[in-house]
This record gives structure tokens, C-alpha cells and sequence, in this order.
DNA sequence: ATCTCCATATTGACACTGTCAATTTGATCT
DNA sequence: AGATCAAATTGACAGTGTCAATATGGAGAT
């Protein structure tokens, strides 16, 4: 039986049915075979679509880069009062949507199962870290001994770092034991102080 | 034919040839049979020393984390004069480490891969991350505003995600534009000036 | 209304993979 | 010399990605 679609709409199901496969079972469980079952198609249909499992794991990544952009234009950042308070919320949409979506999270920067040559994914990653970070950091000025550049490489380096090990159960509790506050907050205050 | 041969000598064996896939070809490369291959026995041969995949990789991932910390002890770590000192060649060692062997460096880190019930690696980690960055850095007293914790934390998480941004290549150059000194070792002091 | 076209889905095949069960081997100990 | 038994081999199974050949069915043309 085939069923006729509307163009693109096969386009997305698979990746919808991707991430439900990617949030239950990590990046492992997703295969193009369990993706068209999931998504009721033949074994081989994905391939009109996406020419291998590389390209479906990178349009999964870009939705999740969507989402995590979005989160962060959630808190209305443009118009956050000064730097301090924009890399407080760069950092907190950071750690709470690795927590909450830990197989995403992973599979963003997973760059050996993703397409590195994708002009789209490479300007999600950009934007989001270089532009991004790099024009909030300079609003400090430069007081500390080293370039503006290296502290903008350790605000992203201690983010994705502490995330990424946090995801992986490395630091059990996230309060700061002398000031109470979040510890990804807590370390980010200790980068700029 | 088969050859009969010392007790644990395939599995040092497997192991090395193990490591050969994974720096030429990444985790993707490392396969039972592969390994088996290399290391000229039969497919299944391996299933003696090593119950699954899983259980090979975490060998491998042991032997990296072991090849890590000697080249910290070769910094005679021990008995560098203070705690800036012994940060800055903590975060050296990784860094040169990481970007030497990055396919092994990516492994040591891949949970899903490993086992994560296994103590000898457990203890490997314990001990080059927790107590080891948490000793020098309570040597610094307590000048900024959040606990020794969360600069514990800072410290691990900023070298562990710039080596692995670096890896992936995410940032060029590794020179401080001001200072001229390397990266890593400039976004630690920018930590913890 | 019928025909033709062609993008898209299906089917079938191939070489891989991990893992298990059954079997064979051969060095060591009695 | 003979028995033992850990360790290696062989063979099988289900699952994977990917390719080639085939079938299908809706849209546009006649």
C-alpha cells in the first residue's frame, strides 16, 4: 500500500519519529530502519529524503538547535539590562535544556554523527556561541589580564563542559554551597568576577 | 589453527589492536570483529576476555586514562611550587593530551560506550578530576564570592569542554591575543584571577 | 475522461555488525 | 600417557546501512 503525501510531510514525520527514538533510547536507537517502522514506511523510504542516517541525525539536530534557540529568545534577551544578566540566561537556557532533553543535548555536538559540512547546522552553532557569547562578553570591557577572545573560549568551554558532565552524572547537586545560587550560575559568576 | 598463548596475552593483544581502529578510524572503527581481525583470530574469539563491546572499550578507555595521568606524573606534578602552578600543568596535560589523541580522548568520555559499573575506571576519573583538582584548588583559599565546590567545578568543566571544543574544532589559534600565552592555560587564569 | 509521466515508496539483496551455542583444540597437570 | 578444561573456532541468527530494480499513484497534458 503506498500512501501519497503532501511534499515534506514524510520529510517531517521521520524526523519526528527520530526524536522520540533519540529521547527514549540516545542516539544509538536511532537507526533508518527503526525510523521508517516508527513512522510506518518501508525500510528504504527515508532515502528520498534523507541520503543517509548522517543527514536524518543532522536535521535532528537542527530542530534541537531551533528549540534551544528559542528557549533562550524566551527569556527576552535582547532587552536584558545589562551583560551580567544575558550570560546568566545564555547559561541557565544551556543547562536547563541539557537536563531536560539529555540525548539532544549530546547529540548536538556530536560532530561525528553529524554532517559538518551543513551550511544550516553550522550557522546554528555560530550564532549561538560565537556572535553570540563574543558580543555580550565585550560589553565587560577587558578587565582581567587576558584577551576578550579567551574569556569568551571559557564562558562556552565552562558551560558546555559543566552540561555536558552534569548530563553525565558527574556533579551530583546544583546549588552552590556558600551562596546558594544555581552552581552553573555559581561558576559562571566565578569566570567573570 | 590455534595457538595457544600466556594467560592474558590476547587480551593485551585485542586491546592494542583496539587502539589502533580507534585512533585511525574513531569509536565507529572499534568492532569486535575488527579488533578480532587485527589481532588475527577469529571473529568470536574475543567474547573470552571480553563478555561484549562495551567491555573492550572500557579496556581501551582504562589504558587511555592510565597513559593520561603518567604524563601528569611526568610533570612532577608533585612538587611544583604552588597551586597555580600545579592547575595550569593539570590543564596543560590535558589539553596536549586531548589534541594528540582525540579519538582517545573522546572515548575516556563516552559513557554510553563504557561501563559505567566498572571501578577501576570509576576510580581513574575520581581520582584525576575530584580529588586531584579539588586538592590544589583549595590551596587558593576562598577570594571570590562562590564556594571551593563550584570552582572545583569550573576548573574541570572549563579544560574538559575547550579540549573537546577544540577537538572538533571549534576554535582556531591557541594563543591569548594579549598575553600571547596558550589558550588553556589563559582561560584558567582568567578563572581564577 | 483518459493517458503519460515521474517523483516517491516498495521490495529484495548484499556485506557488515554483536552475540550466542556447539564444537574442536591443545597445553598443562596428574 | 591420559584426562582435563580454559580458550579458540565454526556456524548461525537477527539486526544494521545502503544500493538497484521495481511498482505505484497523483498531477498535468491531451
Amino acid at each position: 500500500m503506498k500512501i501519497r503525501r503532501r511534499p515534506g510531510e514524510l520529510k517531517a514525520t521521520l524526523v519526528r519519529a527520530a526524536l522520540e527514538l533519540l529521547d527514549t533510547g540516545g542516539v544509538e536507537a536511532v537507526t533508518i530502519r527503526a525510523t521508517a517502522r516508527k513512522a510506518g514506511v518501508s525500510h528504504a523510504a527515508p532515502v528520498n529524503h534523507f541520503p543517509d542516517l548522517r543527514a536524518l541525525l543532522t536535521a535532528v539536530a537542527i530542530h534541537c538547535f531551533a528549540e534551544l534557540k528559542q528557549s533562550i529568545a524566551d527569556t527576552d534577551f535582547q532587552n536584558l539590562p545589562n551583560a551580567r544578566d544575558q550570560v546568566l540566561a545564555f547559561s541557565d537556557a544551556f543547562h536547563a535544556y541539557g537536563l531536560a532533553n539529555p540525548n539532544r543535548y549530546r547529540l548536538m555536538w556530536r560532530r561525528d554523527k553529524l554532517d559538518e559540512t551543513d551550511t544550516t547546522l553550522n550557522g546554528m552553532t555560530d550564532s549561538l556561541f560565537y556572535d553570540f557569547v563574543t558580543k555580550t562578553v565585550r560589553k565587560f570591557g577587558d578587565p582581567s589580564g587576558v584577551s576578550v577572545m579567551s574569556r569568551v573560549v571559557a564562558v562556552c568551554s565552562v558551560i558546555h563542559g559543566y552540561v555536558l558532565l552534569r548530563i553525565d552524572g558527574n556533579f551530583q547537586g546544583n546549588l552552590d554551597e556558600k551562596t546558594g545560587q544555581p552552581r552553573h550560575l555559581a561558576i559562571i559568576e566565578a569566570l567573570l568576577s
